[in-house]
DNA sequence: ATTTGCTATGGGAACGTTCCCATGATTAAC
DNA sequence: GTTAATCATGGGAACGTTCCCATAGCAAAT
């Protein structure tokens, strides 16, 4: 069932079909009934490969996510989806990997799918993939998602997570907090280093001790978490305070803190970062800084969707990250 | 930079290069060679417009996942991408809703992208979806993953729920517990319904008590096991036991029993449902029924590609689930 | 010497759209 | 009543592949 088929059923020529089709060019009302009720009645779908074929676009938009345990991710690409499908376009999500050695293959894999702009991810800052994105989005448009692509010449949206965690910080200084542990990403990640220097310039300049026993290094799971809870609190001076660099790490902190009834926040205050949906159910509601992740996620998509669409200059986004006090941090 | 550029370049005949790239016909090692180089010179990616013109495949897979927030679809998606990529396919994922109203749409966005197969989750048994899929699954195929299916003209894979509840179930009647809650899902959902069926039959089987008092209906979110277990150990005569439906409820229905020092399992077991990677974190880590997760999904997208590629005929699997012991039932 | 089968290559039609161009019909403007 | 502008339609080329068919060289078998 084809172009052709509607035309001849319709009584009418298949460019008529195809201005019908396509909503552009004229064409009578009548004509226009009468196609519109044989496509209803014949079921008929065009041809995406066809129509693909003359004007080169798909309608699908690759992400690529280094990571899908933690939920940020899907919370996000729920956003994501919501957006694109009102607009008329399917994503497809590649998992690549926390050390970005795959992301190479899979953009590949996704610009052999004709894809019309890609929104990337990733726990790592790879020249290689930076130059490939580069090169790829004169034509492809990218957007990244990460506060670490400031700087180089791509798309991105992302948060000022150095200052949110700096506030965060001070907030727990001045609420009379002497020792602040810091659970940060791997070692070998370079997302998340904004949110660790945040923490590291509000220290200094309050002269608050920085030892390495108040800083423990995770992989953004939740039992890295748990576990980092469990290395500061074995300590014989243990800390007053634990920011973490990520809610989830933040959660495992807390199970550990309440399985060992260690009070919080009387006795620690745990601060996360992202805000997840979650972090109102923990026990106690956890204060965490306000990554803000839905209007990110929106303006990610339609940036990416303005410059399939429009024009396909560079675009690059900061938003504000905002303290959200609850009564993990109170005194 | 087309395949007769490409031809032109090499100095052989389009003819030549169209069986380099689709490794089928003869061609000289010289001529392959030859050609092979051009293509890596030139940077050349065939086009999957036109090629999907001529075979009518895409290597695209959708995928239907009614919620992104319980972690069990991630992780199940999680072993899908890996197989899936390895044979050259690349996967859309809508996200439809719990109550199914968008399945329909979402599955004619899918057909609009020319999908070679589809995927299929769903917490409802919609008819005029069954209907859809059914008459579809001739040309595009389609898997659909859960037990609720079972009886249905479609190709399913899913797990022996009713059997798995039961055999925990009695599990937990033979250790010694007499008063056995369990949190379902909610009424409005047919998915879960044969869990549910499993723990009535353990418990009328041993004469044991069904009391409305015992079952809490959930919409499958953690805060729900929370609620449920407050639900219970406010009775003036609260459980010995709770089963969840989920993990992903049991893990709240924990959270709860934790932070309320009712001690687990010497007040109440809990078990859980689906053996989720987190369920060796909780604590006390939970006893719960393993649903062969990376098995059922291996099966599943291995299926898929097989109709296919090979033979669209109706293919049905039943896995077993097997009932894993942890500390969250020892007396 | 002829036939058969395998290897290797190239030409051209076809897939189902879009879009440019040509052709009228009708209406509006002088 | 001619000209111009707008509306409406159809024909045909083009997009970049695949695949069928024709051709032909060469070795092995008759």
């Amino acid at each position: 069932m084809n172009i052709h088929d509607i035309a001849k059923l319709a009584g009418v020529s298949k460019s008529t079909v195809s201005r019908v089709i396509s909503k552009n060019g004229y064409v009578a009302a009548e004509s226009l009934q009468r196609v519109l009720q044989v496509m209803e009645e014949a079921n008929y779908r065009p041809n995406m490969f066809a129509k693909g074929m003359r004007t080169n676009r798909s309608y699908s938009i690759g992400i690529l996510f280094p990571d899908l345990s933690n939920p940020f991710f899907p919370e996000w690409y729920h956003v994501v989806e919501q957006i694109s499908g009102s607009k008329g376009y399917l994503n497809y999500i590649c998992i690549t990997d926390p050390f970005g050695e795959t992301e190479l293959k899979r953009i590949d894999d996704l610009l052999g799918r004709s894809i019309d702009g890609i929104i990337y991810f990733s726990y790592q800052k790879n020249p290689d993939v930076l130059t490939k994105l580069k090169s790829i989005s004169k034509q492809t448009p990218v957007v990244c998602c990460d506060g670490m692509m400031i700087g180089e010449d791509l798309s991105y949206v992302c948060a000022d997570e150095r200052k949110g965690t700096y506030d965060a910080t001070r907030f727990l200084i001045e609420s009379g907090r002497k020792r602040i542990a810091y659970i940060k990403g791997a070692d070998a990640y370079q997302i998340g280093l904004n949110r660790y220097e945040g923490y590291k310039k509000a220290l200094v300049e309050s002269d608050l001790e920085m030892a390495d026993s108040l800083v423990f290094s995770g992989d953004f799971k939740m039992a890295d978490g748990y576990e980092a809870a469990r290395f500061f609190m074995e300590q014989q001076n243990p800390p007053d305070a634990i920011m973490a660099a990520t809610d989830f790490m933040a959660f495992g902190a807390l199970n550990y803190l309440n399985e060992h009834g260690i009070n919080v926040p009387d006795s620690v205050a745990v601060v996360g970062f992202d805000n997840l949906t979650r972090t109102t159910e923990t026990n106690p509601p956890l204060t965490t800084i306000e990554l803000p992740m839905e209007k990110m996620a929106t303006n990610a998509i339609e940036t990416l969707i303005f410059q399939i669409e429009n024009d396909k200059a560079i675009i690059q986004q900061v938003f504000d990250c905002k303290l959200i006090v609850r009564q993990s941090s109170h005194l």
